[in-house]
Order: structure tokens, then sequence, then C-alpha cells
DNA sequence: CCAATATGTTAGCTGAACTTACAGATAAAT
DNA sequence: ATTTATCTGTAAGTTCAGCTAACATATTGG
């Protein structure tokens, strides 16, 4: 496209409008100008081109042929361009922020300080949907996934939120009067694990921990595992950065740290597009973090 | 239209030519400005919309979906914006300037001074069509007429060129030794006179020449009628603006003054559609007027 | 590993776009 | 016929949107 040989974008403006409205004075009123920059734009397209587009009649003005013409294609052109920015406005209307977390993450980390969020912004609305698989974020349209593993997923945006260190929890009374480092003093407290955690019985064999001589319970999901930790049935493998708060204020007994470098949550968006408000709870996200 | 809602033009077009090339720095270069200033448009769209619009791919940049859709609506209005400049530049390409005027006029004013606006505009072609009567301009495609009158014709432009007055003119011999002011001392000289100027005879008779007791020669046309004046045959009632140059020189005597008020040469252009030389033209006959 | 090419970003500059102020033309109201 | 209202015409002066300059960072090709 030859941008040389079109005039300024503000002049041809100046000129739709007032083809449109017959009058410089009321082309100045929608362009929120004064009738004396219409004027100079119209008469400096007129010299530009060597034709007159416009001429006076009585306190108004009429369109030579030409200028009719030309007005004619330049209103086309403009439409489109009001179109195209109208259609823009409107598909960005608000619509939720579409998260995806797994369940453990959910439960334990976001949902506790979502509050925070809402009071903060109670013009964002977020859905966060728990899910222990990984989604695909275009096809299945999330704006984000907060995923536990290495971080390197192909062609998706990953920032670490969380270092994904365990630890072993049990409710105080469970473990009183034990005086020990770590498991060594343990024996015979119950394990309760979640039953899709193949990752984390390779954590505590990895460790010396032989489950297979150990009782062991088992549950679908790791809420439930932690109802039985609050209830007093055991002790859990659980991520440090999940149980934290309640570690702190004393609901959970902090048994033994167990680090594993390489894993932990991460924060995933998608390349290319991205929702409106997606910085903003990203921001909120990184500030809970800290 | 409202305008308000609309961004920037130059941010949009930006914009447009960034999604076609794929690229700041290639939009720069068709856009003649750095790719910092393309940059920063794209980026202000997406701030104003709260929508990506464009993300980086390698050393280039890839559209989201939603920017897709909004170049394309926008490269549709911009190459309407195109097409409409690229028609009215064809369709005002030159022909040459259609100008009519009294054969007076035309042969003793204009002609002779031609040459000096062939020198200074020898881009611009001009017909000059001598015609007694009144030509219509919009029917008969003039561009321009010099007309002899009063300068109330309906529905044109007027602007007055010449005072039309009057003066007695004879080849300076045939006036030499009499000592007289006006015709009281030119008895016995012949007038010449052109056979369709009515309005000239009444004008003689109106300052008290009776031409039934003169002798009195007509021609068909001005042209014949100058050239016996020239010839030293009598004298002759011409328009004083046709003349004054060969009184000034000195070939032609001035015998009288007759002041007419109200009639003059006129420059008249049509209302409306002007030929894009035309108002070079008319400045240079207003300079050559002075 | 280095060079080339592309985008990111901010501080500072400038001229296109505009305003101001008045004049002139035309139409409506008195 | 005169006055008032409304519109365009135009030139001098103002201003900030649009841009450049300069450097940083990211990516790709040699």
């Amino acid at each position: 496209m030859d941008w040389s040989k079109i005039p300024s974008l503000h002049a041809l403006r100046a000129f739709e409008a007032t083809s449109r409205l017959r009058s410089f004075s009321k082309a100045a009123v929608e362009l929120n100008v004064t009738h004396a920059a219409i004027a100079q734009h119209v008469r400096g397209l007129e010299a530009e081109f060597g034709e007159s587009l416009v001429f006076r009649q009585g306190r108004g003005l009429a369109l030579t042929e030409q200028g009719k013409q030309f007005a004619q294609t330049l209103r086309t052109g403009f439409g489109e361009i009001e179109t195209a920015v109208h259609d823009l406005r409107t598909q960005g209307e608000t619509r939720p922020l579409n998260i995806s977390a797994t369940p453990a993450f959910a439960g334990q980390w976001l949902m506790p300080r979502i509050g925070d969020f809402w009071e903060k912004h109670p013009e964002i609305l977020v859905n966060i949907n728990p899910s222990i698989q990984l989604v695909d974020l275009a096809r299945d349209r999330y704006d984000m996934a907060i995923r536990y593993g290495a971080g390197d997923w192909p062609n998706l945006n990953t920032k670490r939120l969380l270092h994904g260190d365990f630890c072993v929890v049990a409710r105080p009374d469970i473990v009183a009067g034990r005086i020990t480092d770590c498991l060594d003093d343990v024996q015979g407290i119950p394990w309760l694990l979640e039953g899709s955690m193949m990752e984390r019985t390779a954590l505590l064999k990895s460790v010396g921990v032989d489950l297979s001589n150990a009782q062991v319970k088992t549950f679908t999901t790791n809420e439930l595992v932690l109802s039985a930790v609050h209830a007093g049935l055991g002790m859990s493998l659980q991520t440090g950065a999940l149980v934290r708060s309640q570690i702190a204020n004393g609901t959970l007994q902090n048994i033994c740290d167990l680090a594993q470098d390489g894993l932990s949550y991460f924060v995933v968006t998608p390349k290319g597009n991205l929702h409106k408000d997606l910085k903003t709870f990203e921001n909120w996200l990184f500030e809970m973090a800290r």
C-alpha cells in the first residue's frame, strides 16, 4: 500500500464528515474541533488533488460531482473501520477468567485466598476448575492453568509460582510425645494417601519408607486425605506450600520436609491471545505467593 | 459516526500495516517511520481495547485470533480509502482550460499577453474561444468566460477584471495640430465602427455626436476597425483597457475618455466543480490587469 | 560464539493539527 | 431596509500526538 500517495487521514476524515453533514460547522462538532480546522483540511485536499470538492451554497455547502463520488467511497472505508472497532470492543466484553488448577492447589491454596481477590477486583469474574489433567488451554478455552511439574510444556508461557517442596504432616496429638526428626519415630502411624499419586509413593520409597510394611489407606481425592489427617487418622505427604498456613496456625504438625528440586507449581498461559484481565489476576497470584 | 469511540487513525493504520506484513520493522518502512512508532501505536491499541492483537514469534510477530479479525476489516476499510484517492487522482488528469472571451478582449488584451502565461505555466493548456455570445458554461463545458456587461449573471461566480471605460482614438498624425478637448475639434475625421456595436453608437449619440451628419465607415469585426485606425483612415470608439498599451507607446492618440459606469469586463466561472488549474489562470489574469 | 535482525521501552523533540480572532457572505427575523 | 444569526474564509500563534534517538533484550543464522 503506497501511503505516500494518500493524503492526511485527518483531512480525509474531515472531508468525509463535511460531505455527510453538508457543513464545516457540523463536521467540526462531530470531530470535536473548530470549523477552521475542518475548512483547512478540506481546502488542503482540494489543493493537493487540484479538484474542487465542495462549494458554497447559501449558508451551507454542496458537493461537486467529483466530491460526491470521492465522499461515497471514503464513507465506505471509514464505515468499515468503525465496524472493525465496534466488533473488537463487543468481543472484548467481560467474560469470566477460566482457570484450571490441580484440585489440591485449588482447594488448599487458591480458594482460601480468593476472597482477597474478590475484594480487590469485584468487577472480574473468575471460574476456577479443579482438574488433575493437563487441559488443552486453546481447545478447552482456558485463560490460565496452574500446573505442577517441571514447567517445560511447549507453546505455552510458564512462570513458577510456588516451589514444590513436600512435607509429611499429621495432627499434632498423633505425634505428641515423639521426639525425632523426620520419619524415624513415626512407625506405626498409618499413611494416608491419594490413590492416583504414584509420584508421591515413589518419593516416599526414595527416602526409605517401605509402604509394603506400613499401614496404608488410600482415598480418591486429596481433600479426603486431608480430612482424614485432620481427623487424626494418620499422616500424609503434602506439598509444603499448600499446608504452610495450617502448619503455621498449629492445626497440623510438620513431621518432615522432603525437598524435591525441579517440580513446582507453575502459572501457565497460552501464547498469543490473552484475556484482558489475565495480567491483573496473574499479578495477584504472585502477590499472594510472596 | 461516533469518533470518540474510535482510536487514533494513525494507530489503526500502524496496526493494519503490521498485520499485513507480520512485522513492526516492515510496517515502519511502509509508513516511513521508525519501528518504535509502530510498536507504540500497536501496544497503545492493545491497552485501549484490553485485548492482545499481536504476539512475538521468534524474530517476527503473529496475530491473535481477535487481531486477525480486526485486521481484516481494517484492511477493507483502508483499501476503500486508497481506492477513493486513486479514483479521484485518475479523474483529475490534465485537460485544457476552456476559456470563452469576447473577440475584442481576446484579440486586443488577452492574446498579446498570453505569451507570459505560457512562459510561466508551460504545463497548463489553455483553449481560448472568441465569441460574442454568452456561452452556457456548464452546457458548453467552459471553465471560464470573460464577459462584458453589468456582471449580474445568475448562478455564476463573477469578478470584475477591467473597468469598461471607453475612449476615442486615432493615429496621432490624423489629429496633429488640432488642440481641443474631446470631440469638438475632430469635425471632418471619419468615424470607424464595428457594424454590430449598437451600444457604441448609442454612447456616441449620448455625448452629442451626430453620426447622421458625419462620415461613418463600418466593418464586420473590431480587428478590422483597429487596422483601419492604424492605417490612419479615421477615429474609433474603443474600450480603454483594450487600447491602453497602444496609447502608452504612442501608436494611438487618445482623443477623449467617455466613462460609462457599471459595464466592465468580468471573469465568470461556474459554481461547483472547478478545473484544477482554473485558479492559477485566474490569478494570472488579475496579475496582468493590475 | 558472534553477528545480524527483530522487538521493547523511555526521554526528549517537533511540526501537523489545531485554536484564536477577526472578516466576509448569506439568510432569517424584525 | 436594517439588524441579527449563522456559516465559511483565512492567517497568525499554540500545543501535544506522533515521532525519533538511543539503548536494551530476544531470537536466529552463520
